[in-house]
DNA sequence: GATGAATGAGGTTTCATTCAT
DNA sequence: GATGAATGAAACCTCATTCAT
């Protein structure tokens, strides 16, 4: 049994054990976005990342929370485009900064062989049940509201909206677009994101 | 030469076969909300309906079937409110159909002891692997689109929109708004629809 | 319901009754050829039958009954070539006579929509955990022994075997080729009849 | 950089997988012969064997597959005696050989705890619908007819029988009387083995 | 730390049979 | 007598997890 391995050369570092971890967790990855969280079995995750059965469970205590970690690690990368933009002090229409933000989302969906899509979906319905993963998503959604928030304000104050604007109402809107875009792209293949984007930025302002 | 047989023949209703399949649909909605759609298991089903484990199987040849017929119930009945509002002739704000529409939806979710719309974020996740479901959430969804662009050019055609307002772009913007009201009460717990649809009102005039 | 019924016209006659069970019967065969004993459902009979599920037990209590009277009626006409030709005074050389009997097997086998020989296999198995079965199998084939062996000796006294040849060995051995013969038809899908009575016959002089 | 692990290694040698394997096929036979290949479930096996419900699984991955092995293993030694006696050179009548054969597998029958005759007619009619035992079956069987065809010619060739003889024959007639020697113990309980083939030799000559 | 064979509760589904109509 | 919906025990098989090596 080999292990690849760049760094340093301690026998049993914590960086090993990192490694081995994000490993197994990109191959539940895959298997989780083919299959589903419930359908993909422990047997097919271990087959995937090429490891044996007591050394998952070493890493991941349970299926439960190797799911969790896959539905944590799918929401997290998210909000990154918003943070960018907000960090360089561009000052961008807002849609448009949404409609990068899709654009990364469907590019990571489609870039490897896990559906990040498919898989945003399924932990919408495995974190109904699953208070940590909700509490997670959340979180990052808040995230998201905040930023978009920050660049709808940015966007007012650059004189673009009126000043007595509803901003939250706005940012709010806008947010709620996301998930209706990316469940259209999973049920009927189609995505609509620049038309509904555009009539939003034409009729709203943004 | 041939005999009738003119005895006693057994009245078996085709209303008594639909009311059982109802029965046990109607079961299998509240279990299936309950505990997500893979969660369940037939026994649970079974339990909640108080039905014989082989006489459920009459009814619905497999689990799967009894997923999709589930998931059908759920977004069958979710575009009413619109088609109702379309055939009254009523000129609405197409923000207030849809608040009326979302309001619609939550109401029948907390109603009974079905819990609708966590089945219908299961069914989206589910849709993913069963084409067929996929292909009935597809179909209402586009109902639901098609309903709510007549309301936004009839709203155009009372004058309340320029004539050359991009309708379609604004239906789709609109309807995309819904599944994230939805996801947002299912993960936050709370509810922005007003403030979102208000926004939206005020500033794109629909 | 329409039951054909072409004797007299008594209301529920003990014929009529005779005429269902053989109907009911003759499905049974066909379903036990085509799919084994133990693999057919009732339901199936009750499919091939056009019959109804309470129905079927009105005539034969069980399945197992109802196995018990296909194997019986696989048997039991198995015999019918060899009493044609003893009554029939012809004196005829004994393998020369159970060619024809194999023949008539085959025949039967092949004529209609039943496999009497899949069947025979099978009822060889099923008969060795049904004593009922058992014994009518034991009984038809000792018929069988006993017809041939008056052939053999008849074959004997017309001066074709010496006058002291073991009558019995060479009835046991003859009779003990006709399983051999229809269990290589089945497995091997060959038949070698014809070679092994030739090579009986020019050997052993029978 | 490759870290090449050399902790303790768990032993799992071949030759335990092997022998647990024949310890769970031995316990079906068993029960296989007791109940036959379709009544007995996998449930008995299981208590016979002392395994638990998963592991029967890794060994065999199907009732299927545990059927087919064991019908495997009743066919397969039925030849040795042949085998033995062609590779020692000895000139020996083939009645004789057949003898012991019968001999062979009435022994084996009876001497444990599995009755591989039952077993054997039971395959017989399992092989009709599976065709991987019948074409193991169609093996064994045109096996033993070489076998025993280089006997009868050996025979010949010492002067025993004529020098035309049809060897084919003979060896068809001899070795189609088996199967209705084993039936025949099977039905009525007795055995003429003895009987017949002292008047084949006697009358065939061999 | 690593391995993978073993576990056994629990999953879905079938099927011979009954019985109210 | 006839019907077929209902029954529920039992069938085969899976799979998350453990633990001796």
């Amino acid at each position: 049994m080999f292990i690849h391995y760049d760094g340093p050369m301690p026998q049993r570092s914590p960086q090993h054990h990192e490694e081995r971890r994000d490993h197994i967790l990109a191959a539940a990855l895959r298997v989780f976005s083919r299959d589903g969280f419930q359908a993909a079995s422990m047997a097919d995750i271990i087959a995937e990342a090429q490891v044996s059965a007591g050394s998952i469970y070493r890493y991941f205590p349970s299926k439960a929370d190797l799911a969790a970690a896959a539905g944590k690690s799918v929401f997290l990368p998210a909000s990154a485009p918003l943070r960018q933009i907000i960090e360089s002090g561009e000052v961008v229409r807002p849609t448009e900064a949404m409609g990068r933000l899709f654009a990364g989302l469907i590019e990571r969906a489609t870039a490897g062989d896990t559906d990040y899509t498919a898989l945003t979906v399924d932990a919408w319905a495995y974190a109904q049940r699953d208070e940590g993963l909700r509490t997670e998503l959340a979180e990052v959604y808040n995230g998201i509201r905040n930023n978009l928030h920050i660049l709808v304000t940015r966007w007012r104050d650059a004189g673009h909206l009126p000043a007595d604007a509803d901003t939250w109402g706005l940012t709010i809107a806008l947010a709620a677009v996301m998930p209706g875009l990316l469940l259209q792209r999973q049920m009927l293949g189609t995505v609509d994101a620049p038309a509904a984007l555009t009539a939003f930025a034409v009729h709203a302002g943004i």
